[in-house]
DNA sequence: AAAAACTAGTTTAGGGGGTAAACGATAAAA
DNA sequence: TTTTATCGTTTACCCCCTAAACTAGTTTTT
C-alpha cells in the first residue's frame, strides 16, 4: 500500500510537475510561435467573459497584475484585443477580444483538439475512455484547491 | 462516445497545458524560492547518472544546450555543482554534485513528497489507486511520444 | 602533416514567464 | 477636504527558452 502511494506520488511528480509544456511542444506549429499558451490562455478567457478587467484577469490566471499588464500590451500590439476606458470608473478599463482575437482562438482550438484527439486515438482505447475522464477530473479538482490557498 | 471524446480532450487541454505548475505553486516554500523546477530537475538528473556532460543534460531536460550552459552557470554559482574538466576530451565537462546539492534534492524531495501525499490522501480513495497509477503511466508515455518526434 | 569538417560548451541578443515596489490617477471613506 | 484605498502601468530584477556566432579541441580528408 504504502508502495503504491510511493509509485503514484512519483508519477504526479514527473508528469504534473517536469513534463510541463511537452504537449505543446510536440505540437510545433506556426501559431504558437506566433502566441505563448498564457495568452492564448488569455484570450479564451477574455472571450469566454465578455466586458472582463485587468484584476479578474490577474485573477483567473493566477498571477500578480503586473504579469496581466505586460502581457496586454503585447496583445494589444499584436491586435487581437482592445482595451476600453469604463464610463462608471475611470480607473478601470474593458479587455475586449478583436475579430483578429478570434480568428486566433478558432485557429488555436481546432489545432488543440486534433492534435489531443489524435494522441488519444492512438493510445487510449474507447473502453479506457470513462476511467480517463474520470481521473481528469480529479486531477482538476485538486489542482484548484491549490488556488485556494492563496 | 464522440461526446466524451470532446470531453476527455477538454479536461486535458485544462490539466495539462494550463494546469500544470498550480502544483509547485501552491507549495510555496523557502527552497522553492531559491531553486527553479528546472534546477532542481537537472540536479535530480546529476545525481541519478554520474557524470555527465551538458549535452546528455540537453537531451534529457529536452532543450538548446544555451539553456543548459545558463543553468549550469547559476547552478555552479549556487554552489551545487561542480564541473570537471575530462581527461579524454577537453572539450567535455563532468557535471558533478556537490554535498550542498546532495541536500537541496533531499529537502526538496522530501517537500514534494509530502505534499503530494497529502493531496492524495485527501482526494484519492485507496481503492481508485491504482487506476490513478495506470493513467499517470499513460500520460507519461503519450508526453514521451512528443520527444521523439524531435 | 595540413586543411577542412565536425563537436562541446559558452556567450549574446531577443522574446517569453514571473514578482515586488513605486507611481499617477481616480474613487471612496473619514 | 483630507486621507485612505484601488486600478492599472512602469521599472528593476529574476528565470525560462532559442538561434546564431564564437572558441577551442577532435576527427576526417586530402
Amino acid at each position: 500500500m504504502q508502495k503504491q502511494i510511493g509509485e503514484a506520488v512519483e508519477l504526479f511528480e514527473e508528469v504534473m510537475i517536469y513534463g510541463q509544456g511537452k504537449v505543446l511542444k510536440s505540437i510545433n506549429t506556426e501559431l504558437w510561435k506566433k502566441f505563448s499558451p498564457e495568452q492564448i490562455q488569455m484570450l479564451k478567457l477574455i472571450k469566454k467573459e465578455e466586458k472582463l478587467t485587468s484584476n479578474q484577469l490577474a485573477e483567473l490566471q493566477g498571477v500578480h497584475k503586473s504579469a496581466i499588464s505586460n502581457r496586454l500590451k503585447k496583445l494589444v500590439e499584436k491586435n487581437v484585443v482592445t482595451m476600453l476606458d469604463s464610463e462608471e470608473d475611470q480607473r478601470t478599463k474593458y479587455i475586449e477580444l478583436t475579430e483578429e482575437g478570434e480568428k486566433v482562438i478558432q485557429k488555436s482550438d481546432q489545432l488543440l483538439h486534433d492534435y489531443i484527439e489524435h494522441l488519444f486515438s492512438e493510445h487510449i482505447e474507447e473502453a479506457e475512455l470513462a476511467q480517463f475522464i474520470e481521473m481528469f477530473k480529479k486531477i482538476k479538482s485538486i489542482l484548484q484547491l491549490g488556488d485556494e490557498d492563496k
